[in-house]
RNA sequence: GGCGCCAUCGUCUAGCGGUUAGGACACCGGGUUCUCAUCCCGGCAACCGGGGUUCGAUUCCCCGUGGCGUCACCA
């Protein structure tokens, strides 16, 4: 079978995790199986369009690397990829409904259904259109909305991810083909598209497996052959049981990208979340998860979203990432003091973070003093009043003498790592003292924090000219406060 | 409420009749004789309840409970 899939979202706003993931099975399906897929674009309500949202949807894919090969921006032999754009189709299939008797005039106003609505609730009874059908409907004219003749019978069906499904019949509808605004409801417009577009595997969140029974009865009236279908449990929200939505604060996934999270890492996290191989294995490349993937493997309740899990997925990456990688993937989160720093120096101070980065937006407050001074008064306070354990029990006068002495032992080195590393070992048999006093002082005056990458190879790529001049800072700071 | 789906550590999950119920995140200890981080080692922690079926149920069946979805001229 030829395997075409499809992300089919409406242009109601941005991206979040949950639509990103639809997507992503969609997407591994098709790439397994060297087949295509498409971005089509759900745009028949035009009230709850948003403007902006189909060109944030298509660059969130790009970013993730989902890359399509049809869609609306970029057009394919299936086309248009709006389904705005595909109105006299939805027409023509309309029409042929009517002709077999299978789709009808509706002769109520929206005010009118909502009555039989309430009717059926006060009566405690379940509400069916189909109860109300016309018995001599007037012919259409496209003016008012168009219904599905439904034929209620039971159905078993089976969903790749779900497994054998059954409903009954008392839970198919006569539902609105076309509204009176000439546009496409989703169930039906999203039908004639997958047939015409010739999608083989239909990937769709849990919210319409209550609908599939009637899509199932369409199918047959059209007389469409059923797709492939499989429908992916939602993401739970990280608090509550609720489906993750914008509306709990779940992010644009280009707020993830943009904070510096790696889109493999997004991926595999994504992925992971409902999906897994069977084994006990967490990390999967793109290309692992193209091999393996399998719908019948998705996890059939939601997942809950757990931010701290991909944090750290986005590290175990960052690290795992070869150091030109991952320089070109940090050029736009340097910190602004780094505009005039050449590449080279760069380069050597990611080295030096890069394990213990989790997002790349965290490289300003992690590197921010390799490229400007320290504030001068956070070395001032933990210098003078330590948190550190071990610089806690030294008065002031110590720590300046213990930082004067670093300052002349440094005086006439060559900078290199091994050198620094020599002398301020040395430094601590004279000065009788523990590295964690010492190194914790040097530390403090150089980068203005108690915690920095280790110590000599940060003085020596700071540079020899740096770090003295911190160092002697430092020891101008302590002693005004003596 | 009707209909449907689901149910293993706090979280993501492995398990497809017999296991000391495994892994990962998080958390808590310890180690890597410079901090933080990394890395390594260890610890804490789960089969929703009740009935069956079976020599034996986390696993199969039924009921209950709970969660979710849906019942639009939204998708």
């Amino acid at each position: 079978m030829k395997v075409r899939t499809r992300f089919a979202p409406s242009p109601t706003g941005y991206l979040h995790v949950g639509g990103i993931r639809t997507a992503l099975f969609a997407w591994l399906v098709a790439r397994q199986n060297s087949g295509q897929f498409v971005l089509r674009l759900e745009d028949t309500d035009k009230k709850r369009e948003v403007a902006g949202a189909e060109a944030h949807i298509e660059e969130s894919l790009k970013s993730l690397g989902l890359a399509y090969d049809e869609g609306p921006d970029i057009g394919g032999q299936f086309g248009p990829y709006r389904q705005s754009e595909r109105l006299n189709r939805y027409k023509k299939w309309a029409e042929k409904l009517i002709e077999t008797g299978r789709a009808y005039a509706d002769p109520y106003s929206p005010g009118q259904v909502q009555t039989f609505r309430e009717q059926a609730q006060k009566d405690k009874k379940p509400y069916l259109y189909r109860d109300h059908r016309p018995s001599s409907p007037a012919k259409w004219d496209g003016k008012t909305a168009l219904r599905f003749k439904s034929e209620p019978q039971a159905y078993n069906w089976h969903d790749e991810v779900m497994g054998d499904l059954s409903t009954g019949p008392e839970v198919i509808d006569d539902f609105i083909l076309i509204k009176s605004d000439g546009y496409p409801t989703y169930n039906f417009g999203h039908v004639i598209d997958d047939a015409e577009m010739e999608i083989s595997h239909v990937i769709r969140g849990q919210e319409f497996i209550a609908s599939m029974p009637n899509y199932l009865n369409l199918y047959e009236a059209l007389g469409i052959e059923t797709p492939v279908l499989a429908t992916v449990p939602h993401i739970l929200a990280p608090e509550g049981n609720k489906k993750l939505s914008k509306r709990d604060g779940a992010k644009d996934v280009l707020e993830y990208v943009r904070e510096g999270y790696l889109p493999d890492a997004l991926v595999n996290f994504i992925a992971s979340m409902g999906w897994n191989d069977g084994t006990e294995q967490e990390i999967f490349s793109r290309d692992e998860l193209v091999d393996k993937f399998k719908l019948d493997h998705v996890q059939r309740s939601g997942a809950r979203f757990d931010e701290r899990r991909l944090e750290w997925m986005n590290g175990h990456y960052i690290r795992s990432l070869p150091l030109d990688d991952l320089s070109k993937k940090a050029t736009s989160f340097w910190p602004a003091a780094a505009k005039g720093a050449s590449q080279e120096y760069k380069t050597e101070v990611l080295k030096l973070v890069q394990e213990r980065l989790k997002l790349l937006a965290e490289l300003p407050q992690l590197t921010g003093f390799f490229f400007e001074e320290p504030f001068a008064g956070s070395v001032k306070d933990l210098l003078a009043n330590p948190v550190d354990k071990q610089l806690k029990k030294l008065s002031g006068p110590d720590i300046l003498k213990m930082l004067e002495a670093a300052h002349n032992k440094l005086a006439d080195s060559d900078f290199s790592q091994n050198d620094i590393a020599g002398r301020l070992n040395d430094l601590l048999a004279e000065l009788n003292t523990k590295p964690g006093i010492l190194f914790a002082a040097v530390r403090i005056a150089i980068s203005g924090s108690p915690a920095s990458p280790q110590l000599f190879g940060t003085l020596s790529v700071l540079g020899k000219d740096k770090s003295l001049m911190r160092l002697q800072r430092a020891i101008s700071l302590l002693s005004q406060n003596a």
